[in-house]
DNA sequence: TTGCTTGTTGGACGATCGTATAACAAGTGG
DNA sequence: CCACTTGTTATACGATCGTCCAACAAGCAA
């Protein structure tokens, strides 16, 4: 009589990766506070040890699964982006509206972002990777415009307006979803890009 | 031979106030997960067993520090508001840029206002105060848009994009104060509300 | 001064925290 | 079928958490 195995070995890459997410739902879940080890663990399915196993500490998982989550985000953006053909103006409008649709519109991806935004003035290693996830969608963003003919004295001004004006609607839409939609996002986002490249066409 | 008191009585309503204080400057430091009942009496001068004497549990205190802040914000809103003169578009300027003067601009109280947004998700309590708060906020908003000629039925539309906007300009400011300054962030909603007054005018 | 009220202290209590580690077992090569 | 490696578990440890409460003392009234 056999008895199924007490557990399963997974690849270490694999456990990882399950390893992020479960903190990234308990994040989102519970907030920065409720991110413990034991927590985690139980919501990846797996013993506490574990956490120290693969990343070491806490700190150390929560700051990798911020990299991750922000790599994640780069990747949908890209691919909105890749989407959107080759006229300058509709690429900027995809790559801005993309963070009000699927799959950047989960209001468990809100939550953890939201999350990581209270560490980032508590930790330094949250604040550097901060700094790198948004000086890179501000670049980004300052090509895009450049597409479209904003002068270069305007770029980053325009690039940080639209910054604040998507994590501003990111933000109520995740802890207010009953105030606005996602489609009334959108709208707001489209009127602001009408606003900046009108005035320079 | 007299030796000084080992404390001092406070009037309650004092004492509470400054233990809100002390609570809004951990959140501010410290985060959502630094705000315990210990930190918070060492930063307030008084031993722990106060802030379960006065708000019964630092759930509460940390509900009575949102409620306080928010207070102080609206107060000081009302108060830039009065001083814009009469003219509509005056006030709404005049509405929307002191959140990015002093004392709304504080790098600490934007610190605490954002260890406010990581508890709404989890908290019930707090998130109960948050819709409080921005409802107001939008609600005054769409008051002064009334005032400067915009159309009734656009008028949540626009309270939610300015409020998006400030949020996002005051998150940024707060947590990358090198990217951009408070200048910066006036501009930038100054040219937010020329686009949407100009449209209706 | 004396007595009373009560703001205040400081520690006890069990629960939970992060981390480290010994014991166990799954999967593989022989 | 048997070692052997190592991913995994479970527990121990000290620190810190929130809450509670008995004892203390500051300030006022008499």
């Amino acid at each position: 009589m056999s008895s199924k195995p007490a557990f399963k070995r997974a690849e270490p890459d694999a456990r990882r990766q399950s390893l992020i997410e479960a903190c990234a739902a308990v994040l989102a879940r519970e907030g920065a506070s409720g991110a413990s080890v034991r927590t985690i663990a139980v919501a990846a399915g797996v013993s506490p040890g574990l956490v120290g196993h693969y990343f070491g500490s806490v700190d150390a998982l929560v700051a990798a699964t911020y990299v991750q989550t922000g790599a994640r985000v780069d990747a949908a953006l890209e691919a909105a982006l890749s989407e959107a053909g080759a006229e300058p103006g509709a690429q900027l409008e995809a790559f801005v509206t993309a963070s009000f649709l699927p799959p950047i519109a989960d209001p468990e991806l809100l939550a953890t972002w939201v999350s990581f935004w209270s560490l980032v003035r508590s930790r330094a290693d949250i604040a550097g990777q901060h700094d790198l996830q948004y000086a890179s969608f501000r670049a980004r963003l300052e090509v895009l415009l450049a597409g479209c003919g904003i002068p270069a004295t305007e770029q980053r001004l325009a690039a940080i307006a639209i910054t604040a004006l998507v994590d501003g609607l990111w933000l109520e839409l995740c802890l207010s979803p009953g105030s606005f939609t996602a489609d009334d996002a959108c709208a707001i986002a489209r009127a602001q890009l009408d606003a900046i490249t009108s005035t320079n066409r």
